[in-house]
DNA sequence: AGCACGCCGACT
DNA sequence: GTCGGCGTGCTC
């Protein structure tokens, strides 16, 4: 008997090695072991068993960590899936879908029982959405919902009935959100429907906690997990409901390798298993809306708030005349100024969201245009007020703010480009009397200050909280009756077809945080494109119409879902030789590809530089990214030979945006 | 990913 | 003559 092992690696490949007597009984396909590879010491996963190797000389399995298979087929399967569809390495799927090796199980203490609260009676489009979702529970085979409903329209409500009738017929469910709303609350929201059956999932969790709910999901005593991304590989053998909330959230992607989109891994999971699926969204990703307009997704509608509470009404204010015409300077217009004032003298609450942290965005000199950027990334500095230093947002970097221009000696240092620190400052010398808080990764880098700035808000010790894209989702304050974005275009103006989508997405979310509550809510959008369609759209609230302008974009340039992206990038120290390897894999990959690829690049990448390592980029654009992969694999193995060396290649499959 | 092997430049 | 840079190939 041999086992045919994938280790820890970037190498897709399997091995074989032979059983040590004492094993013959032990050893399992789905377990972990401990292999002799390359003089070194490896995790590896048994993905198979064989009476026969091809190899001749084969070592042998060190130990076996697991006293039970990790992985059943399906699951092996699905990360093997994976590790085609995303151009990775099996091992590193693997990895990543493992849960934490145990020494020692200790056992927890007394489950807290808590108390049920019931199920709502749902609202008319509750029950037809319930009704639709019910019709797809009953089938074996998976289905697909898009479950699009404005924001407080009660989707949780949906998911809480539908995963109620999945338990029902002893089966499990997973529930997927954004990690930044994988808070005590939303969790809370869930405990108290279904008890002591539902198990979170989310990075706070300590290795024995993990293992802790892992074991649990495994032996059946919890049917619900609750958690972030990883979640998806819950051990549950018979899954009947796979939802995704917020689905359009970027943060749905893995940013390292395996770079999965827990989407596509949630509908291959589903598909396998045959449960159904339910995205639910204010604002569905160009590819999920379309699949549902195509029929591949049945689409379920949730078009006003619950107990009927109208939408915020949404202004636009045109930031280009606010100069010229009004003769005001400040990062707040007129309009907002106002606002802001009856609110807090009404004794409401404000929202103010800019995307952007620090004081401010660049740094030049007024004489001679010189801009302060880092010396080790293509970026200017950002000035923070807090340190009185120029920060770099992508290496860290930081140095002493410049008295004179480091080119031309002037004086004449300028600040520019508003942050965070900048509007909460000037918010300051605006409204002395209003209390304010902000909240961006600079102020919640502490553990529990995220909560802690959260709850002084809802105790309403706070009158206008400043923040970024964390206050942009999932809170609800029902005295926030104002909300202001400081400025729409920060989105807008990246060089990524993805730009309209992000923006319209941002703003409709930070939107939706206002009038919550009995008072109807105002939303104030400072701009210097008025007429941009995904600002008029989110004005509105009018999703299709965004969806049918931005769709007819990406049609005539055949971005996704026409097609799929994938991003090549190289990086090196060394400028040159990045930019003669770059061009011989472009040369390549043009001479390989067949009909329907196209090759963009190679250029250098929207952020030249970063960490002192040049980067370049190939995007390859078709219809059928394994065609794409073919070529890729290809045109890699062809580039070896010569050249390579110092010069790091990785593959996004549809990746995120093109940064 | 890491580590060994092997081939060319500057050094006690 | 050797030491050591990195480019290349292999790992059951």
């Amino acid at each position: 008997m041999y086992a045919q092992v994938v280790v820890d690696l970037p190498i897709d490949r399997i091995f074989h090695y032979s059983i040590p007597e004492g094993m013959r009984e032990e050893i399992d396909v789905g377990k972990r072991v401990m292999v002799p590879f390359a003089g070194r010491r490896l995790t590896g996963y048994v993905v198979g068993l064989a009476s026969r190797t091809p190899v001749a000389r084969v070592k042998e399995i060190g130990a076996i960590l697991d006293p039970f298979p990790i992985f059943d087929a399906q699951m092996l399967q699905l990360t093997r899936w994976m590790a085609d569809y995303y151009a990775c390495a099996w091992g590193e799927v693997l990895k990543a879908a493992s849960p934490p090796r145990m020494k020692r199980v200790k056992r927890r203490g007394e489950e807290k029982s808590v108390e049920i609260t019931p199920f709502l009676i749902p609202t008319t489009q509750q029950a037809e959405a319930l009704k639709l979702i019910e019709r797809g529970l009953e089938k074996d085979s998976s289905t697909t919902f898009l479950l699009h409903g404005v924001t407080g329209s009660g989707k949780t409500e949906v998911y809480l009935q539908s995963i109620a009738r999945v338990l029902e017929k002893g089966k499990q469910a997973i529930v997927l959100i954004p990690e930044i709303s994988l808070t005590p609350q939303t969790l809370e929201r869930f405990r108290s429907r279904f008890g002591g059956r539902i198990a979170p999932w989310h990075s706070r969790l300590s290795r024995g906690e993990r293992f802790q709910e892992w074991m649990r999901m495994r032996e059946g005593k919890t049917d619900i997990v609750v958690g972030a991304r990883s979640a998806i590989f819950a051990p549950f053998k018979n899954l009947g409901l796979i939802v995704i909330d917020e689905e359009h959230e970027t943060s749905y992607k893995q940013t390292e390798s395996p770079k999965y989109h827990v989407r596509e891994v949630a509908l291959e999971r589903a598909y396998l298993s045959g449960a159904a699926v339910i995205l639910g969204t204010a604002t569905p990703s160009l590819e999920s809306y379309f699949q549902a307009r195509r029929g591949k997704y049945e689409l379920a509608e949730l078009a006003t708030r619950v107990d009927d509470k109208i939408m915020p009404e949404v202004e636009i204010v045109d930031m280009r005349k606010e100069l010229t015409v009004r003769g005001n300077r400040s990062i707040f217009s007129l309009r907002l100024q106002h606002s802001m004032q009856k609110r807090l003298d009404r004794k409401e609450q404000v929202i103010l969201f800019l995307n952007r942290r620090g004081f401010s965005t660049f740094v030049l000199c007024r004489k001679c245009g010189q801009t302060m950027r880092c010396p080790f990334c293509d970026v200017s500095f950002t000035y923070h007020s807090k340190t009185g230093r120029l920060h770099c947002h992508y290496c860290n970097y930081q140095e002493e703010k410049p008295q004179v221009c480091p080119k031309c000696q002037s004086h004449q240092v300028g600040y520019l480009g508003a942050g965070t620190q900048k509007v909460e400052s000037e918010l300051r010398r605006l409204l002395p009397e209003a209390r304010i808080g902000r909240m961006d990764s600079d102020t919640t880098r502490r553990k529990r200050s995220y909560g802690q700035i959260l709850s002084s808000f809802q105790k309403h010790d706070i009158d206008i909280l400043v923040g970024t894209q964390m206050i942009a989702k999932g809170l609800d304050f029902p005295k926030v009756t104002l909300v202001g974005v400081i400025s729409a275009d920060t989105a807008l103006n990246l060089a990524d077809f993805r730009a309209s989508e992000r923006t319209f997405q941002l703003l409709t979310q930070v939107a939706g945080r206002a009038g919550r509550g009995d008072i109807h809510g105002q939303v104030i959008i400072q701009t210097y494109n008025p007429e941009h369609y995904s600002i008029q759209a989110a004005r509105l609230h009018d999703y299709v119409n965004f969806y049918q302008q931005e769709i007819e974009f990406r049609r005539e340039l055949g971005y996704p879902p026409f097609s799929h992206l994938i991003n090549v990038t190289l990086q090196s120290a060394d400028a040159n030789r990045l930019r003669k390897v770059a061009g011989k894999l472009g040369r390549i990959l043009e001479a390989n590809k067949e009909e329907g690829i196209d090759v963009l690049g190679p250029a250098p990448a929207p952020l030249t530089r970063i960490k002192g390592k040049w980067r370049w980029q190939i995007i390859l654009k078709g219809s059928r990214t394994s065609e794409m992969r073919e070529l890729l694999k290809g045109s890699l193995s062809q580039l070896k030979e010569p050249t390579s060396g110092r010069v790091r290649i990785s593959l996004d499959v549809d990746p995120m945006g093109m940064l």
